[in-house]
DNA sequence: CTTCTTACA
DNA sequence: TGTAAGCA
């Protein structure tokens, strides 16, 4: 989750845009007119664009050159952004079984009797991992 | 000098 | 989509 804060980080304007991605300022303004991106502006209106929105504009500029329409495009547009948070969304419960397994395991450390010799997590170190 | 909007071809 | 005008 923290590299999709740095991913939808505006960062650069649209000259280095043009030379990432090949397309003319025209192109991408127009991109925007139709709403496949939906890049940050400045204080002083200057578009600012994201890892996130280069992407996007590589995804859009593949497509048209196979001879997608934008009405295609944006519909393609859509499905990425619905499979994309099923993965994410997939990726937190994957997230949270991993913590629950590891709450398990630690409580059971807690409960059984430490072994003499063998070194171990003391109550104080494992506390806040427990709900209180 | 770069970018922005608007308008016309 | 390209290009020009007039601003910021």
């Amino acid at each position: 989750m923290r590299d999709e804060i740095r991913r939808s980080m505006p960062l650069f304007p649209i000259g280095i845009v043009t030379k990432l991605t090949e397309l003319t300022p025209r192109q991408i303004r127009y991109y925007e007119q139709q709403e496949l991106i939906k890049p940050a502006r400045t204080d002083g209106n200057q578009r600012l664009f994201s890892f996130n929105d280069v992407d996007t504009l590589l995804q859009i500029k593949s497509w048209m050159e196979k001879g997608i329409n934008i009405a295609g495009v944006k519909e393609m547009l859509q499905q990425s952004q619905q499979e994309l948070k099923v993965v994410q969304q997939e990726e937190r419960t994957k997230q949270e079984m991993s913590e629950k397994e590891l709450r398990r395991m630690l409580k059971r450390q807690l409960i059984h009797p430490e072994r003499p010799g063998r070194t171990h997590l003391t109550h104080g170190e494992l506390s806040r991992f427990f709900r209180h």
